[in-house]
DNA sequence: GTCTATAGGCAGATAGAC
DNA sequence: GTCTATCTGCCTATAGAC
């Protein structure tokens, strides 16, 4: 059974979700087609309404296994790291690692484009926000009670303010092509959270 | 001539460009169409193709107005307000402003289409990005001397620092139709750069 | 599961009358 | 300046053969 998953997760489903999951974050859930993705598969787009029957469908797959995928990463950081600082450096890395792929987040991508996206879409979009908040306010407050984290104000503010620093970091970074430009904003942005004793 | 130049602003030319302008920033650039902007000023597609020959040009056009209109804004900011941290709010009240309408920051929403868009455009993003952030940067200076900001590094990463987190602000802020989000995450990131003595 | 074929619509764009 | 008419191409999606 573990077997016959791995090989569904490399299965037709799962290549459509990787080629998809990209163009999405480097074109837009707008500027890309089905033809694009059976193009680089090598099949027809009705091969694809086999997998997805609509691009709706595709969408809400995306972003479902996106965010799978993010907690699975989170979940990973809370096990090797214990220092709060450490975790909130290993949060700004797994954007940083997105964005040396040339690409945005694909929430973020997404959160631009709102406004054009079916309902299903949307809920999973602020789902996966949501998700992210969560994660960062309970380790500035685990953090502020280990003394490592100093906050000014409410952690789930502070969180906030942190989710939306590292999307406007990728956003303004990629037209430049600029990974630097994105970890320099990254550090300010967290060391102002940084008790006094930290680097 | 001044009435002539003030006729022409309200002529066909602008009142595209200000159609054209929201439905960008509402829905993005691969997001709305010719078809759109004719339907809502009861003119044919036709018509806009007399005013800008394509979609590329009308785009860049968008652009070039919405920097300009900037630059006034930040030349009256510069007017009116001495003290820097002052100034820095006002800032973040342009921003603020925008998310009002439910739009998002024209060059924040084409930044995340950035590899889609043609390359006039593309130019044109990247001089509104620079000119924002040379504007902060300056103000952030003058503030350092004044002894009204301070910084714990270079002007320039904290000015992009501040128009990156602004820009994720409203991007995160938008799709939860929430005005506090942003004005509270504004708040916090440009408290990290008041010297002790302000609020 | 993947194909061919095709429907039906909308995209950006142009020609030419008025 | 704005219109009608039209073109070409791409889009999402479906039917039905294999």
């Amino acid at each position: 059974m573990a077997a016959k998953r791995t090989r569904e997760t490399n299965d037709t489903a799962a290549r459509i979700l990787d080629i998809g999951e990209r163009l999405v974050q480097v074109r837009g859930f707008n500027g890309f087609s089905y033809a694009d993705v059976a193009s680089e598969l090598d099949m027809t787009k009705a091969a694809l309404h086999y997998h997805f029957p609509g691009k709706a469908e595709l969408g809400r797959a995306l972003i479902e296994r996106y965010t799978l995928r993010f907690t699975e990463a989170l979940a990973d950081i809370d096990e090797r790291i214990p220092d709060a600082p450490a975790k909130l450096n290993a949060y700004a890395g797994l954007y940083s690692e997105v964005l040396r792929g040339h690409r945005m987040c694909l929430c973020g991508m997404l959160a631009a484009e709102y406004q054009t996206l079916p309902d299903p879409m949307r809920d999973a979009v602020i789902a996966f926000i949501d998700l992210n908040e969560a994660w960062v306010e309970k380790v500035l407050s685990d953090g502020q009670r280990a003394g490592t984290i100093a906050l000014g104000g409410p952690a789930s503010d502070a969180a906030r303010l942190i989710v939306s620093g590292l999307e406007g970091a990728m956003l303004v970074a990629r037209p430049y092509g600029d990974l630097a430009r994105f970890d320099t904003a990254a550090e300010g942005l967290l060391a102002g959270f940084a008790a006094r004793s930290e680097a």
